[in-house]
DNA sequence: ACGGCGTGGTGTATCGATAAACACACCGTA
DNA sequence: TACGGTGTGTTTATCGATACACCACGCCGT
């Protein structure tokens, strides 16, 4: 590998001089910067950018903590900060926690480890207490689905929102036992699952009416398809009797649209079904998707740019934002 | 930041000791050690892998090169490879090269910037040529779909036998005019959809049949669910007579299957259609997309043997492999 | 003639960790 | 007493880039 001294030595000139001539410091006469150009260009010199880094004291690297990387949500997530961040001029790095406050402990002391320059956090693991105790000035912001200290910058889904507006769509549409699939029976940490439980309760309460919990359908594991299929075909042959399912992710809803098909039932003539994430997919499928878009394009800009002020050293308060959500109609509503 | 210094100093011996003991060489006595251990605990130290890297000049990364890291294959293949990854302490970096070749040699150039210590490289853009000129050094192994130089390790998806079975399998089922989705005119790099192409004249020929070339119907762009969906709809209405369909893609399928339905036809009874990547998502949909199943998690696995091969610094014979295929039957085809 | 100043460029120390050579006390043995 | 070996630590140099202080030189005005 080539370095500045041996770009140096081929121009006769110092390193200091080559360093300068690479960052554009005014400072070096017009012939001299000529000769030690034409020698980068004949060694085929790069800089080294750990030794920036050491010397700089950054890494050029954002962390993204999630708790899955192959859920397509998380999927679609990363490659949207890919993008953004290569703008920049900086690199994404997935750290996959497993849903787990280990795992996100871990992950954050990988960061400093790694010198990130910075965190985007999605936690699901973690409490309030934990992000307390973190140094508040590690650029991070958190995409946390739950109230988390205030010190750190947060953008939530407008999860109760999406909820609210997701099972109101279906009780508008004439649905009289509305089922939630994937909440929770209890608030516990106030995370997604809690939040989108309330939204689901609260279309109810606005409509005079109060959620029937035996129409409540708990997680079956990390929401993925397979088991969601599974667990709707058994609650639904064990007599659960529903019109209308608010599934609490896209990826679930498509697992309860075919465990649905396979008991014979319709969507959305026998069943509705509404989905939450607006994923790419959700268009293409048959029946196409209802479902609530949470802005996610947003929510990744506005990470960045809160991500890019604290880079840039900015100790301002931290904002605490909540994305616009919106209804997406499609054919599995009616 | 808390460094060896600050260690040092606080327990009364040099660095070099404190890194002795840190990297657990023996020639450090009990006491001592016991002391360094509790001032490291005391002080929260952890090492800065940046110095770690420029002394050692590794980088503890692999690059993963694709095309689009939103594409739902590419996606599930970067979250396998994060996972294979970390079992091995590695990080993953993906980089996107748009599907050019400015954007891989970008990447490629990148690679020796940022000091990887190796990179998976999906070549789309990059001809045989371009790949000769790289340093044979670089701990490189091509995801390549198409033939490239020998000195580099090289896996390839089983594009032709794949893709053979795949349209094999349509005309068994007493498809007549099997189209092709996403193929090329011509053989031209010889990629991905050359290699697939291929394999549909293959299985016409295999049973005395000659494959149509009105039947093919070419890549709309990226092959991406919406203008696969569009553009078959456009050339069944003007006329296209087609009663089956090897979409090259899972992903284009998803969007074959979607537009014939604007159409009014059933999959399979009026079109059977078969996929290719046997992602996840196929298997929910409706009608469950047959596929054929590329052996991904056996790439992935080669993939990273390779590359650990290569970063201990093993220069022997590279190997070129090719996944085995099989054919998934669902519901797609009769 | 000489101090002052701008231009162009060079040494030196530093970021944090580590390999390799070196220092030194202590032991047994000839 | 002299000498080699062993067990523990320390010093020095280095990875590659860069911040900062400093220096050489020509030109100016007084």
């Amino acid at each position: 590998m080539t370095t500045l001294k041996d770009v140096a030595r081929a121009s006769g000139v110092s390193v200091m001089t080559v360093s300068n001539v690479i960052n554009g410091v005014p400072r070096v006469g017009a012939a001299t910067r000529e000769r030690v150009l034409r020698a980068i260009d004949d060694l085929g010199y790069e800089v080294n950018l750990t030794a920036r880094r050491l010397r700089s004291g950054t890494s050029g690297t954002v962390a993204l903590v999630v708790p899955r990387a192959d859920h397509p949500y998380f999927g679609e997530l990363a490659a949207a900060f890919t993008t953004a961040l290569r703008a920049t001029g900086r690199h994404l790095v997935i750290e996959q926690s497993g849903a787990s406050k280990e795992g996100e402990l871990t992950a954050l002391s990988q960061a400093r480890l790694q010198m990130y320059d910075g965190v985007l956090l999605s936690a699901v693991g973690l409490q309030y207490a934990d992000v307390d105790r973190l140094q508040p000035d590690l650029p991070l912001v958190l995409l946390g689905e739950k109230p988390m200290p205030p010190q750190f910058d947060q953008i939530q889904l407008g999860n109760v929102e999406g909820a609210r507006l997701a099972t109101a769509h279906l009780l508008a549409r004439g649905a009289r036992s509305v089922a939630l699939f994937g909440g929770t029976a209890a608030p516990s940490d106030g995370g997604m699952q809690d939040q989108r439980t309330q939204g689901w309760r609260a279309a109810h309460e606005a409509v005079g009416r109060t959620a029937d919990d035996r129409l409540l359908i708990l997680d079956p594991g990390d929401l993925e398809m397979a088991p969601s299929r599974k667990t709707i075909r058994d609650a639904v042959s064990n007599g659960l009797e529903l019109d209308a399912v608010f599934a609490i992710t896209d990826q679930s809803a498509i697992g309860v649209i075919a465990g649905l098909r396979d008991l014979g039932l319709r969507v959305p003539q026998d069943v509705q079904v509404i989905g939450f994430d607006n994923l790419e997919i959700g268009e293409h499928v048959w029946p196409e998707l209802t479902t609530i878009d949470p802005s996610n394009d947003w929510l990744v800009a506005q990470a960045v740019r809160l991500l890019e002020r604290r880079m840039r050293g900015d100790h301002g308060e931290a904002e605490h934002l909540v994305t616009p959500v919106s209804l997406v109609e499609r054919g599995s509503t009616r």
